[in-house]
DNA sequence: ATGAAAGCGCTAACAC
DNA sequence: GTGTTAGCGCTTTCAT
């Protein structure tokens, strides 16, 4: 079954069955009836792979995310499917799995399926490999990674924003003795939140010693193993950051095997406000980016640099709100302390 | 850049390019380099949208599941696009939202794009949509709900096995009063469960009243509605068997808003084994059937269909064992029973 | 082993 | 408003 067969069927041209489908230009009430009467009969789905190579646009975008099993990726991806295929367009998923190899692949892959996009919502790509990319003049998005230019936009999480809303929030309970729990530290995202949070302990004045750091790998096992390590000091915290949800959910696990209670003896603040997070006890209290938003956001600046020929970048930036659950309570032992 | 450029540049015919990426066919050493080398000089990437119009196949595959955001999914996605990719086929992912509209938008989608295979891993697909892509020939592979047949193969999950597991352990702890949450009724899954539920008491002596069965949706709210309503009963149940996690998830969180406790009170087992549930408080004792053993076997039977030209589908059985946590205790108060 | 050329199913430019 | 036709970039006969 193809446009011909179709074309025969309905008495007209290859060239008009393609302009009713596509209403590219006006056709006449009663050819267009005849036409999609023919479709139905014929149940005729146009072949996209003919359709791009004709028309040079694959109608496909791109995107490419660390790994869909990380709590974080699901919404994300949902959420710009649906604006895709809302807006007719495709979307080809690609997990790197933080493997080179694999981003070396994803990238491939978005070059041979010719993708007239590219959303990178992944923090860990080469910069070898984007400029790969950008050598096709593909559109593309980064997620806080990216400096803005022809044909590549950024949207920017405000962490640091974020980061002074816990600390706020945990100042206020009293507490004085806060750890964080990094990412890897060979992210650029991770240091960031790592930056934002020594910056604004330092700009209250309250120190911010090294020890009081741990370096986590934004998986449960990291949090778990990093908490450990945090409660192995002399003076362990009474609070706690973490740099994303999960981390945070494997600090709790080592809170508790350590014979501790959250918000009890220690708060716990987390960052990404995954859906577990509320199911947890006690339920998180976290900071939240509108991953919606964030898809959406992502989407448009493809969808406007590819079908409307918007050739500049644009920068946006994300806010970060605190969720507080139960998580987070005022600092224990005011009387044990001097 | 194309195929014409490059055959110019390596000065062969465009076929021998062809050859050299394909290995169809034995081509010279000498020629192989030499292509090769214009390959690499040239950055070139074969158009996949004129591969699938010339060859007729397009290497994709598409997976249709119900929502990516629902934890049972992403690991399933994952496995399958793995192993796709380890075999050089793409992955189209469908999300179908669990609404009819989608799930046609899903299936037009499939045959636009002309994939050589479609994973239904969704029981919630209308027959008629199936029947669609069965009229075009594409492989199939389906979860619990088909029949098989030419080029339709079916992976069956044994809930009966897994709910006689989760019920012997329930009975060896003391309980005898033991609820069902379901799934919605209109599922042919969930139904397969309630039934396989229902059977085994029966088979046990143990009545099986039908207001010990209450309906979830097989989400948290579900979940949690369910079990509200079956701790309003007289003689509430001491152990509840849930259709899936996220219910009993939910279950958890009703059970502990009135005050009671799990297991103290009453014991919890869900269906699925997702991350999440060894991550909570207690941690869940559940079923689980390996996604990762799902998404192997959908995508060979789909690989020998298409790539194999094997016909005839296939059946097969996945495992489901009970996965012991501490959700799951002896009987409370045999002291106060009769 | 390699080249020449005819499609694959559509779109788009051009004619009328 | 509609028809004709030349591509789009490959694969695949068919020659040689």
């Amino acid at each position: 079954m193809n446009i011909r067969e179709l074309a025969k069927k309905a008495k007209v041209a290859t060239a008009t069955v393609s302009r009713v489908i596509n209403g590219t230009v006006p056709v006449s009430e009663k050819v267009t009836t005849r036409v999609r009467q023919a479709i139905e009969e014929l149940n005729f789905f146009p072949n996209t792979h003919a359709r791009a190579l004709g028309s040079g646009r694959s109608r496909i975008y791109g995107l490419i995310i660390s790994d869909i099993t990380n709590p974080f990726f699901p919404e994300l991806v949902k959420s710009f499917e649906t604006i895709a295929v809302k807006h007719g367009q495709e979307v080809i998923v690609a997990n790197t799995d933080y493997q080179p190899k694999r981003m070396e692949l994803c990238v491939r892959r978005m070059l041979e399926r010719k993708v007239d996009g590219v959303a990178i919502m992944t923090s860990e790509m080469e910069p070898g490999l984007i400029d790969m990319l950008r050598k096709s003049s593909i559109p593309l998005v980064c997620l806080d990674t990216a400096v803005v230019g022809k044909r590549i936009s950024n949207i920017e999480v405000d962490y640091t924003g974020g980061v002074e809303q816990a600390l706020d929030h945990l100042l206020q309970l009293g507490h004085r003795r806060i750890s964080f729990i990094s990412g890897p530290m060979n992210l650029q995202s991770s240091r960031t939140r790592h930056h934002a949070f020594c910056q604004y302990l330092q700009r209250k004045n309250i120190e911010c010693k090294s020890s009081m750091i741990a370096e986590g790998n934004h998986r449960v096992d990291g949090g778990r193993s990093a908490m450990s390590r945090l409660l192995k000091l002399k003076l362990p915290p009474t609070a706690v950051l973490t740099s994303n949800d999960l981390s945070a959910i494997g600090a709790m696990g080592a809170i508790h095997e350590a014979g501790l209670t959250v918000p009890k003896d220690i708060s716990l603040i987390g960052f990404d406000d995954i859906e577990l997070s509320s199911f947890i006890q006690p339920p998180l209290t976290t900071l939240r980016a509108s991953r919606t938003e964030i898809a959406t956001r992502a989407f448009m600046s493809l969808f406007n640099a590819s079908e409307k020929g918007e050739i500049d970048g644009t920068a946006c930036r994300i806010e970060a709100t605190l969720v507080v659950r139960e998580s987070t309570a005022k600092v224990h032992g005011s009387k044990g302390s001097k």
